[in-house]
DNA sequence: TCCATAAACATGTATATACATCTAAGTATC
DNA sequence: GATACTTAGATGTATATACATGTTTATGGA
């Protein structure tokens, strides 16, 4: 059987049940209507999300910082690097020389007082066009997905 | 009232409902462990998905591939680097000297197959994990949440 | 005390992501 | 047919992500 690479071929999986896939495609597509909505106070979506971990747990080590987010903790240093760059956040040492313990500076704090508002009326966008049934939805089924990916 | 950074502040919103940080950090940990299943054949999940979708259409202009994949056409650009790099890819022309033709080459489409059995495994943990109904929410919630992000 | 091990974080490297902007090529209007 | 406009991609820059590995500090025996 003779096959070129213009055809498509119905032999192989259909990309559309890939939980990865469709989770990455949909990150992406929500990561950009978030990063708009708060562009105005030069924050991003990985950012806020990180002031507001911060402003609602106050003062974390870092690798408990990094296991709430559900980040590899290589990748939370570097997260951290833009953010100290513009001094919203602050490391200080733990009595335990090796431990580091992150918190809102000032700024970062009344930066984050600002960015709620923008942060609200986006996620309200969502959550009306979504519905309340469905956003539980999604925000349940990750939780799960998450944990099938991450057991304990 | 004073309140220093390292208490806790309940006035900011939960994060926990934020639909970006959860698909976030959702994404993250399904990524990791699609990324170490096809960690043997040495594709990551993003250039699994590009494979499998040149496989399944076949040859496709840029910026069609752009628009299934829900990537920006600068990340398209970019992801399909490594992809030419290592021969798993060819970019053609078009009549329109504009366009670009992507398709798999024969590499590429045998590494395409070694690689399925590895996706088909690590799928097949979170179909189980999940069960049928929640991987089914899953996607249903993701599709819906995608076209509220991207209308149209 | 000294050494092995472990814990916490940093660094080297590669990929993934997208906005602002630029270039090249096609289309439309006159 | 020249000029404005539009479309398709590429490039500059910055952030996001994580594996392999390195460094520093603490801990637990021998």
């Amino acid at each position: 059987m003779f096959m070129d690479d213009k055809q498509p071929d119905n032999s192989y999986p259909d990309i559309q049940v890939c939980a990865c896939a469709n989770l990455r495609r949909a990150t992406r597509l929500v990561t950009q209507a978030y990063d708009a909505a708060l562009r105005p106070v030069g924050l991003r979506a990985t950012q806020f999300t990180m002031l507001a971990v911060l402003g609602k747990r106050g003062q974390m080590r870092q690798s408990d910082f990094a296991d709430v987010l559900g980040m590899d903790g290589t990748t939370l240093t570097r997260n951290l690097q833009p953010l100290l760059k513009k001094d919203w956040i602050r490391i200080d040492r733990d009595e335990d020389q090796r431990v580091r313990l992150i918190s809102l500076t000032e700024p970062g704090r009344a930066l984050l007082d600002t960015a709620v508002p923008l942060w609200r009326e986006v996620q309200g966008q969502f959550q009306t066009g979504l519905g309340k049934t469905q956003m539980t939805a999604l925000l349940s089924t990750l939780s799960a997905t998450a944990n099938v990916a991450q057991p304990g």
